[in-house]
DNA sequence: TGTTAGAATAAAAACGTTTTAACAAAAAGT
DNA sequence: ACTTTTTGTTAAAACGTTTTTATTCTAACA
């Protein structure tokens, strides 16, 4: 079978603690031991056990990472990020999916049996209290693109400041009369949106007509059906925000079928920048959210955390609990520019 | 710190062993231990630690995979596929990204410490060699879009097929002058498409002139370069098929900057099936792969050759090694439809 | 020359399971 | 009543590392 480090030891005629030794060059060896080890361990092609390692040591150089079982491009990005992080760290990626009931959360099993070393929740809905039992066995956990609070750091995307700077571009176009479509059931997210939106509408004296507000839930058909709705006011508004580019472009579709322009009549602006928003036509303007720096910066900090046992406290004083990344805005032409 | 089988075994006044048993209901236990253990189980919070029962048992639960380290949502899919199919079967997942320079494939170590169980390699082109040494240590690998023969069981979609069919389309619209933009150095999905179409104009005793099979790279730029350059032949072709649908997009801006029109002057599919190809005017004729279902057979196929060591040989024989996974043709507008 | 300090290595003790072999008790067969 | 089988359980042996503790050997020191 496999080689073992028995077979290596005998192989180079010295202990198996010798070979541990040599392999991660922890205590002092003499060059001559060190070269007979390494040239068994390339003859017998040895590779140690991982399961031994993780048993011996109690680290498993493995980052755990639970995204939602969704089929989004977004979170692709996320795990991407994830991934080269945990590479660049020397750790190995394990992949959990939180099943569609969220409420079955049994998946979390695998991560409480102690083989990742910390882990990174994407916008997990999952209750808080699990969460932190797991934490509380000392696994570094950060969430992204979701906080519960509670002393877990997250990673968000700066909602409110890219709904801010898309509002004053907007009325920077002279449009006063601004529609917005939300996302599912008002989330964290898109409410942010709206309330910068509001917000900024206030600073000029102006409010967002609740008539203007319409439920959507970010997926493609909902865009066209808030459009068609919008479509029906006696007064249309002059630009519609929706809270993500499939409902934008979706909006879009809306408005060209009731033989309106975009955005000559309406202009339409969406949030994600997805690959797709730069090829419909008109181009959608839209905030661009730094996906995969987010990942990226989680995952280095639940690594960051590993180590050695300090209290919740200690570790939150060292750097901010909750990281707003950048949105920034990508103007194209749907918004008349 | 975290409860281990012997803190359960001491609060159910049982043996180790008998814990052990109860968890995985390997043997006979009586009804009265088994619960005082699923009590003490569930008092204490135990999880059974992942790494001891790796080490102990031979086996991780885990399966390994390897996909090529670019940001194309094609391979998300993949995942997706893969990770529902272990899930199902009660398996994890443990992702490597191939790195760029697929020479340093370092990263396969991951996998030769026997911490998967099996694996699927996507796309893959490091060393036949290194793989098998990996298979050859009993772990069984599976690929999925590439095939490199050696008794490798391998999942790719049916390419021939798919080409064949659209060529087949593109005649029925009466089209002759059929030009193509080809994939990366011809890769082997891109040379199969080719053949396809050759194969088809060969039957109906036509055939694809050279100068109008373009080098492409699947990028986005390459597929306007390459109907840039097809624009400037003496007679222009009827019917332009590119390898992948970006590709194919990007043809259609450069008729389309070059004031003519698709498909009325020139028709343009592609391959893929991306989320974009919908959207983008003229809806693109594409063909769909089944780029899911490749990843969930892909790995149902990893999963069930786990187990009692069966030479190479005798796996085979039970199904077939190369599985072509039918790829649809799907009808839009840029064809003339 | 004997003692001591330091370096290099070996031996042994974890790490937390599963699994095998052994054993006792109860049930069944003769 | 005495073996034989079945059933439930325990004790102990892997599994393959890392890490801690001991031990040997050299070199330096008094």
């Amino acid at each position: 079978m496999t080689a073992t480090i028995f077979d290596v030891a005998k192989h180079a005629g010295v202990s198996i603690g010798t070979v541990s030794r040599v392999l991660n060059n922890k205590d002092r060896v003499s060059p001559a031991t060190r070269e007979r080890v390494l040239k068994a361990v390339q003859e017998l092609d040895y590779h140690a056990n991982a399961f031994a390692r993780g048993l011996a040591s109690q680290e498993s150089n493995t980052l755990g990472l639970v995204i939602p079982q969704v089929n989004d491009p977004f979170f692709f990005q996320i795990v991407r990020g994830v991934e080269d992080a945990a590479t660049d760290e020397g750790y190995s990626l394990l992949i959990a999916s939180q099943p569609r009931p969220a409420h079955e959360h049994r998946y979390l099993d695998l991560f409480r049996r102690g083989n990742v070393d910390a882990m990174v929740l994407v916008a997990i809905d999952v209750y808080i209290h699990e969460i932190q039992q797991i934490a509380a066995r000392g696994v570094p956990i950060v969430l992204a693109q979701q906080d519960v609070g509670k002393n877990i750091p997250a990673f968000l995307s700066d909602n409110y400041g890219g709904s801010h700077a898309m509002t004053e571009h907007l009325l920077g176009h002279g449009y006063r009369r601004l529609a917005y479509i939300a996302g599912t059931n008002y989330t964290p997210d898109s409410r942010e949106r709206l309330r910068a939106m509001q917000d900024v509408l206030a600073e000029h004296g102006l409010s967002v007509s609740p008539e203007y507000i319409m439920p959507g839930d970010y997926l493609q058909d909902s865009g066209y059906r808030a459009m068609m709705e919008l479509l029906q006011r006696p007064v249309l508004p002059e630009a519609v925000f929706a809270a993500n580019d499939q409902m934008a472009i979706d909006a879009i579709r809306a408005i060209q079928e009731s033989g309106l322009r975009v955005p000559d009549d309406i202009a339409v602006v969406g949030f994600d920048d997805i690959p797709m928003s730069s090829y419909v036509s008109p181009a959608l303007t839209t905030i661009q959210q730094p996906v995969y720096e987010m990942g990226w910066h989680a995952a280095k900090r639940a690594i960051a955390m590993i180590g050695p046992e300090v209290n919740v406290e200690e570790r939150t004083l060292a750097s901010p609990r909750v990281m707003l990344l950048p949105a920034s805005l990508v103007v194209r032409k749907s918004c008349g520019c």
